[in-house]
DNA sequence: CTGTATCCGATAAGATACTG
DNA sequence: CAGTATCTTATCGGATACAG
């Protein structure tokens, strides 16, 4: 994906956010679409590229290969490549990965209870 | 700030994820730069608009308004006018404001102890 | 099957000027 | 003091084509 323009004040900015707090790179990490989707994707037991494209219905390859790679860079999954014919390719939660699930578990309940949304919505049939 | 195109995969993309699990609603709340920190910063004892300025730094007059005013659509900060000249308003955090800022508290701890990002703080001297 | 490369539209952040 | 309006630029998500 893109890379980062190391000048300008929007860099320097999310930086400083970075540096002042880890919870703002975590919540960059996990804003990016479809990002917590893979990885609840994957607790649930979808372990495979095709699996995972699957079942979130509207994810392209691109961004889900993206996700994965960044899943993966920050310890959250394991990924497996077996040698075989056609090539076949296994993800799974770390245990890092496991212990961020509850937490968003947590989170997600907040959301459900505490909060009335209903921003972007209107337009599902 | 900006509207939303309703006709895009992107825009459609987003109302699914909202729709599927309002965790996504609130993680992208969340992601809006300054966000936490504008939050945080209020829980500590900035109620004033111009405190909560000196205090992030870098935020600009434009970004803090748009962030209050979503925090306060959300019920996570309550927000009193004084009628006294020159104008004074108040900010302070709502009982569901003060739940999530504790939730934010168990993030943050997992991203200071788990993580090891660095991605972005290299700039900063 | 599991990806990668390139291009483009949409959105968010920031700069600057201004106001009751 | 506490914002608002307009414009510009950077970044992200998605479409399409392609590859080991």
């Amino acid at each position: 994906m893109a890379e980062r323009k190391l000048s300008s004040t929007n860099y320097y900015n999310q930086a400083f956010l970075e540096e002042k707090c880890a919870l703002n790179e975590l919540i960059y990490l996990l804003s990016k679409r479809w990002m917590t989707e893979v990885l609840f994707s994957i607790e649930a037991g979808n372990n495979r590229f095709t699996s995972l494209k699957d079942d979130l219905e509207h994810i392209s390859d691109h961004i889900l290969a993206d996700r994965l790679k960044l899943l993966e860079q920050q310890g959250l999954i394991h990924k497996t490549h077996l040698p075989v014919n056609p090539p076949r390719t296994e993800y799974e939660l770390s245990a890092k990965g496991a212990e961020l699930s509850d937490l968003l578990d947590g989170l997600c309940n907040f959301a459900e209870t505490q909060m009335q949304f209903q921003q972007f919505t209107t337009l599902i049939k």
